[in-house]
DNA sequence: ACGGCGCAGAGTGTCGACAGCCTGTATTAT
DNA sequence: ATAATACAGGCTGTCGACACTCTGCGCCGT
């Protein structure tokens, strides 16, 4: 789990708060660091085997992508979901299918089709493994090369960063369920692909407008069901 | 221009990097710092009397924001702007007056508007003194405050950014025109204010459609003029 | 004259240390 | 017993120093 460094492993010069960037954000992604847990920037430097200059900067890195909550003069904590945003979250998201799914329509290059199909296959895999893990990456895998078709940069960003904000999110659906259903967004990602390499717009904005439906309604069911007993069991 | 900081000023812990990162984002956006130009941390280390540490963590937040590159091992600069990627930018910038504006029309926060009223206002008086700095910075708080009417903090934030981008583009346009027209945009921004006062959700989004319209326009007409002739040049 | 090599200078990446702030605990006064 | 206060410990914010890497220039060989 907290794996430690080869003790005299020399790393390459600047690669140090990049390692420890990635390494910290894959484990808040997968929920390995829980919402909320302290992240002590003295530990940190002991486990990665440096000091505490590079963790600071990827601290700094984490926090100015929402990762990761800075309390001056206190601590640094794994930034907390908020489920009260959960509307405006799903809009936005919604938002991004429906744009990037219709641009990419509209430019059709076949090339970056390839691409598309290698992480919905990706998906597929994951589903019929049952790995909740791997289908959360591919599914962000997959749209985010449906917005680089797209051919906007501003879109691939912005979306990227929802979809990661989503990662969490999902996680915590996926690992309540032991999901056998995911196979219908198999199929939908299909009729995507399909649709987009016809380059007929309507019907990606259609399909994406359903995506997202489908999506939001299977983790509203999930904060009500659950997120209900948790409320019920604070306000006792 | 590089003022000095008084000599023995003890700043509060923690202010540092803060103060540092505010003051350079305001001289990048102001493009009081051109784009491209070198960010030396030692020079800077001595401009604001601080160590290196509280400099290179404003650089990063500031390299987060896109607003600076970092080459590594090397230096950094300020991030330069890619002309090409104008059409993406507007294309994003268009979706964003539309969907906020949409969103505040459907939400209808009277006591919100006090504050759109105001930035309007500001944008009005900066039009009218020929305040070309001014008029951009009301302009973009106008559109943020109407972002914060809506009430989804995912388009707050894009939003906000993209604006930002936008000040630059908008500094080098309105140096160039010393420009008396834009009191059509004051116009089009009561027109935006009384649809979202109307609850008007479909006016809203015409009047958005059309105000970015204006806004592209004017900008591309700029650019094929003014960069037609520097590419001709570059191209000798 | 021209191309490859080495060198010096500049600037960053990383480190260890110090000082200040915050929290929780123990102590004291009421 | 309770509340305010002082204290100790932990952690962060900042500093100055060192090592490494890159660039540009000068030197040397051809």
């Amino acid at each position: 789990m907290t794996e430690a460094v080869s003790p005299d492993a020399v790393r390459a010069r600047g690669s140090g708060t990049q390692s420890v960037y990635a390494a910290l954000r894959t484990e808040i992604l997968s929920m390995a660091l829980s919402p909320g847990s302290p992240l002590d920037e003295v530990r940190l430097s002991e486990r990665f085997g440096m000091s505490r200059t590079p963790i600071r900067e990827a601290l700094l890195r984490l926090s100015a992508d929402g990762l990761v909550t800075t309390l001056p003069n206190r601590n640094t904590i794994v930034a907390t979901i908020d489920f009260a945003a959960l509307p405006p979250y799903f809009d936005a998201l919604t938002l991004m299918y429906r744009v990037t799914t219709r641009a990419a329509a509209a430019r059709r290059d076949p090339a970056g089709m390839q691409e598309v199909r290698r992480h919905q296959q990706a998906f597929a895999e994951a589903v019929e493994a049952h790995d909740a893990y791997g289908m959360i990456e591919a599914n962000r895998e997959f749209h985010v090369a449906i917005a680089v078709l797209g051919g906007n940069p501003y879109y691939v960003s912005f979306f990227s960063r929802l979809l990661d904000e989503g990662r969490r999110i999902l996680r915590l659906y996926y690992s309540t369920f032991d999901d056998r259903l995911p196979r219908q967004y198999v199929e939908e990602h299909e009729a995507i692909i399909a649709a987009i390499e016809a380059g007929d717009v309507d019907t990606c904005d259609r399909l994406a407008i359903a995506h997202a439906a489908q999506i939001v309604r299977q983790i509203q069911e999930y904060v009500a069901r659950d997120m209900g007993k948790a409320t019920a069991i604070q306000n006792l």
